[in-house]
DNA sequence: GCATGTCTACTCGGATAACGACTGTCCGAGTGCCCCTGG
DNA sequence: CCAGGGGCACTCGGACAGTCGTTATCCGAGTAGACATGC
């Protein structure tokens, strides 16, 4: 099992948008450019981004995404949700209800032991990625580095 | 992205054999049959289980597999490493060196945030699964399905 | 000089192939038990 | 009646197709700005 590398670029995307001036626009070009990526491909992943409410694109010279809202507000589970879907990766098939053994669903009011402990540990695992907004993963480029961005990317 | 149903299976099959008698040993017909699942495909995660040592198998009459260990010294995460290998399910692909604002590799003599924050998520959630035993999830079995499980397997 | 209309270049969005992993199935290898036979 | 050997049924293990999701790519729709033109 693998997240889908469009996880990896997305976060990327957003943290780069993140490190701009508030409001910024980024033409999509730009972004592949910068991080070596394939145009056309991480259009397929920014447009769920659009979808979600995360990022906000205008077409048009001069277009391009720009964060939906401040950084500080964009969590890292939000931009992972868009991509993946945020439903749990583990899908309870109930076969305690199949087969010679089979328990009668008057015995199955509640989610058997395994998938409530799949669906803890999942819960466990988004809270944690719910605490942590796009603003805490700028924060931790070093500084330098984000200057060299922003020149590099605004003069363009 | 979504576990393999593998995933959902060993671990049913490893909670099944922790509620018969310790050092039961159970042909993957009658395992097969208690939950109603494809033998010949079930036979492919069980395989795995045997090679990671959470179970034992013997082959001949009156053979079978039987858990490795007491139910109370298999964790859940073992069950869910020898299926889906044990990784992080997020490849970090370094593309914060590549591309037109590439990072020097000295700069980069740490992981990304990114990266930071996704491995420690996922090392949250290993955790989590790893402190949960084979015996754990038997106990969350309610005693009379136990019960009738055990009546049904052993006298088969 | 200014307003207006058109035209061009730029950007995102949806639709369409190629690849790989998970899913599903088959047959062969090995082993322990049972039964038959001979003493 | 007992010991030994052969045969058989049972079980797991590895090898081979099918299906679905991810990966990769192309082209079309729409828009904002720039330029030329007429007043």
């Amino acid at each position: 099992m693998k997240l889908s590398q469009g996880v990896e670029w997305c976060l990327h995307a957003v943290v780069l948008l993140g490190q701009l001036p508030q409001g910024t626009v980024l033409p999509r070009t730009l972004m592949a450019q910068h991080h070596g990526l394939p145009d056309d491909y991480l259009a397929k992943y920014l447009k769920q981004l659009v979808r979600a409410g995360v990022l906000m694109a205008s077409t048009g010279p001069r277009g391009g995404y720009r964060l939906a809202r401040p950084a500080e507000r964009i969590t890292a589970w939000e931009v992972i949700e868009a991509i993946e879907g945020g439903q749990s990766f583990f899908h309870c098939q109930e076969i305690r209800q199949c087969g010679t053994g089979a328990a009668r669903p008057a015995e199955c009011t509640e989610p058997c032991a395994i998938h409530q402990m799949m669906h803890s540990a999942f819960l466990t695992w988004k809270d944690q990625l719910s605490q942590t907004t796009v603003a805490d993963l700028v924060q931790q480029v070093p500084e330098h580095v984000r200057e060299r961005n922003r020149q590099g990317l605004l003069n363009a």
